[in-house]
DNA sequence: GCAGTTATTGCGACTTGTTGCAATAAGTTG
DNA sequence: CAACTTATTGCAACAAGTCGCAATAACTGC
């Protein structure tokens, strides 16, 4: 377990009881997991995995609801990327929450915190709100690709 | 079958070959029955309902591959939507492209033109590029969820 | 602490999505 | 309009993901 995390992992519990959501041991187990991988994307295989490996091991749709349930409140964000499914990132307390994901070519990239707040910023001229754990997605091409073909 | 769409269809089936892309029935209906219903998000379920249906019917697995193919090229973008899974979306010639996501209560809206030319924009001054068939995707809250919970 | 309430879990049956492969047919060349 | 090349297809076996339900255990209130 990484130093830091343990803090973390403790307000994260909090948040969930903030949220009227109860703390058991796979909803434990799995914020673990994703706390301790925090800048990486996770495919579900890994999760999975892991979850199995555990001594007080998880059901598969246990662990798909629970994702699903940490999505919607904003604890982690999942996408899918080209060739490689669906892949789940901790998104929680991240100043920047911004992809670039490449159609063609299926690389992704974190943004910059530049870029970011320009569009939060746009987003509350035009519709009047700066959110709490927005993020955003671009899909298009990557400059590598940009030069391969004029067409995308 | 809606009335223009026939010209748009044929200009697609160009834009496939000019890819090096083969034209071949499977193709060619997914395409008709994406275009016909451009205006909306369609599941899973309905493409391989019609394409089933359909006299020359298409295969799951080519459905889902043709899917992917379209993709890539940026005629479709697809999304997840909470509760609702993944959903395919006609964008090659939009003016807009960008989606409002609520993690929250699944509900999904289309952005207006003014917010997509600022975003695009601030992509340009940042990262030095205008791309074509940018599509662009907010997660966050809608106004009536954030109504309802402060944290949101 | 104990009892009561109910969200969450694990399970099983099912549906949806993926992949390797041999057969097919789209496009190309002459 | 053949003959050729090879992208694409359908198929079948498999893997991943969903869902209803009964059992469990996390929280609440006393
Ligand atoms: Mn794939
Ligand atoms: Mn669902
Ligand atoms: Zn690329
Ligand atoms: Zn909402």
């Amino acid at each position: 377990m990484i130093p830091g995390a343990m803090k973390k992992h403790q307000d994260l519990l909090a948040f969930l009881r903030s949220q009227k959501m109860r703390v058991t041991p796979p909803r434990r187990l799995l914020l673990q997991f994703i706390l301790d991988h925090s800048n990486r994307r996770l495919s579900i295989r890994e999760i999975q995995e892991f979850m199995g490996a555990q001594l007080r091991k998880a059901d598969r749709s246990s662990v798909y609801r629970n994702l699903e349930t940490f999505e919607r409140l904003g604890i982690i964000q999942s996408l899918s990327f080209p060739g490689e499914g669906r892949r789940y990132q901790y998104v929680f307390d991240r100043k920047v929450r911004h992809f670039y994901i490449c159609r063609s070519c299926g690389k992704a990239n974190r943004g910059d915190e530049r870029l970011f707040r320009r569009v939060e910023a746009a987003l509350k001229d035009i519709h009047g709100f700066a959110k709490a754990n927005l993020s955003v997605v671009f899909y298009g091409a990557c400059s590598k690709c940009r030069k391969n073909s004029p067409t995308a």
